[in-house]
DNA sequence: CTGAAAGCGCTTACAG
DNA sequence: CTGAAAGCGCTTACAG
């Protein structure tokens, strides 16, 4: 401990300013200098010292990201995806997980520590519009995910509508009439399920359906239980769906375990699609057939959008929200078609 | 941006100091000036630089924990739990995966960044012995997981031979005979599984039978994919297995796959047990027998003992690793008695 | 109970 | 191409 630029001068004679230059690949140095300093770095095991370099620049090299549970392999994926983006440019992450709750999104999308990040992608769950419209000056923020927000903040999602409408279609065109959608909520339009509910409405409309109130069903989480919970109420029904579009993966998974248990059939009594495309679903009893987003190119879209407003950052042009849409893929497994794909 | 105790100072009329004694809740201050302070800091909407503290008290409130993969259900719940505990002591968490490649556990061990952190936690899966003895001065660190060392470092771990002798006696009490090890090592006698594959060939002594080579199936990683190629390796032999006992519940669920893909049932053919209790298990077509580390302790012991040892750093008293020892059960599930639990 | 000064380890104008 | 000085925003002895 304490090895100092000075300590480095010192032995190399010169100037700190010069082993300054050196450590920071300063083109102008003459070999010799370099040299010099270069032994002398060696000899002495010096490393800089980040945080004095933080409070001179006001670069710290760390970005955060807040996503709802690490316990979602989808968020795991992501937040495994995002961290080696931002290596890629040199930067670390600070991990948050928010347990999806409104006050704690707020918490962290007000900069708490932004004394320590140059910048914070989140994934909110609850986090509503004014939430953001009151967040004071910070550093850069890019939002993810399927929320969206009339705020002056970049946004990279995959056509969430688009996407839902896809693994409908896949159900309709399988014969199946009766769709169930599984993640609804209660509170707000501006729900965290609005648009892939929107994709299902829409498509079941395009086919000549009726979207029925009775096969939406509201969840208080994106857990196994809650789509356990879920399915164990549609089974309830007078006249049980034909199939289920689950808001994400767990949630599907929580639905095939119930319908395992009760001895129904998946798909030929009951198909399932879920979302996300995490590897749980690949694995299960019955492989699942899913809606995949890409999540190595959200992870880089987001952080080169991110690095992006950094080093824009001093120079203070009018800010234009960014809005980018990676792609995504419809992945089809045992779940709808039966058909005993392996599992790799 | 900018606020600083100068300028708290300035409007309060008091010196720095006196500001940075409120701030830090330093008792003896006088009502009058404190309040006088307070105001000033609400009105300015000033909030300390975590940096210049840091440079300045060699303490940056921030730890490190480095996991082989987040997208392993069980570290990214370890990391879940660590995070908590972390913040319960007024810390955050730096995140690291190492992809359990020993070149990465190496460099995160000898303090890549420890100009940042106050400590490390780090489970490693490759690092040899000689890595650690060769670890220069550096922040406080403390081992996790199933690997054992002769170096002075603290580790936390459950029983791993208790525990996997109590996974291999319930197979055995089932009545099964030729249980098969899933998820050895090639290379080293300290190799990761070690601990876990020493019960098994225990108990299985202890029963009065022999342990056989063939039923030692060596892997790659731990993911559910080593877990399948296992499997129909073992499936392969000219007398398969009728029970198995996986490194831990990844590899559990990849064996579970390829015996459903072959029509085998589980577990009047082959019963099944892992290692971990990850969720995913709870949740599987056929429900998954497990060891049940006590995660939340594991995280709250490793904490612990890193910020004492932390807190400690100053006093250079003689250090004697500790050895810390958390408990762990036995989920019995369908896996191994076809008794359908719920999944909750 | 409070203040003035020094310094943590860097980088950044400013000179030369 | 390199040096001497100032300063990022704090806290820590040292006084009083």
């Amino acid at each position: 401990m304490g090895v100092s630029l000075k300590d480095v001068a010192l032995r190399a004679g010169v100037s700190a300013k010069t082993v300054s230059n050196v450590v920071n690949n300063y083109p102008h140095i003459r070999p010799g200098t370099r040299e010099r300093v270069q032994r002398a770095i060696d000899e002495l095991g010096y490393r800089p010292n980040a945080t004095a370099r933080h409070l001179r620049t006001g670069r710290s090299g760390i970005i955060a990201l807040a996503v709802p549970e690490l316990g979602n392999p989808y968020f795991a994926d992501l937040a495994a995806a995002v961290i080696d983006a931002a290596a890629h440019h040199g930067h670390t992450v600070l991990l948050d997980h928010t347990a999806g709750l409104r006050a704690n999104e707020t918490l962290v999308s007000r900069g708490f520590r932004s004394h320590l990040i140059d910048g914070l992608i989140l994934s909110p769950i609850q986090l509503e519009n004014e939430d953001l419209l009151r967040r004071p000056d910070g550093p850069p923020l890019v939002l993810l995910g399927e929320r969206e927000y009339d705020a002056p903040y970049d946004h990279i999602a995959i056509d969430n509508v688009a996407a839902a409408r896809l693994a409908v279609r896949h159900l309709i065109d399988l014969g199946r009439r009766r769709i169930a959608f599984v993640g609804a909520r209660r509170e707000s339009l501006r729900q965290p399920a609005h648009l892939r509910l929107r994709g299902w409405r829409e498509e079941i409309l395009r086919a000549g359906g009726t979207p029925s109130d009775d096969l939406v069903v509201a969840t208080d989480g994106y857990d196994r239980a809650d789509g356990a919970a879920a399915m164990t109420r549609l089974l309830a029904l007078s006249e049980p769906p034909d199939a289920v579009f689950a808001y994400n993966d767990l949630v599907a998974l929580g639905a095939l375990r119930v319908l395992a248990e009760r001895g129904l059939r998946v798909p030929q009594d009951v198909a399932v699609v879920g979302f996300d495309d995490i590897e749980d679903g690949r694995y299960a009893g019955v492989s699942l057939t899913t809606v995949a987003p890409d999540k190595a190119a959200i992870a880089r879209l987001a952080v080169d959008c991110l690095i992006t407003r950094i080093e824009a950052a001093p120079a203070r042009a009018p800010f234009v929200p960014r809005r980018i849409l990676p792609g995504h893929t419809l992945v089809v497994r045992e779940s709808t078609t039966g058909r005993a794909t392996a599992h790799d």
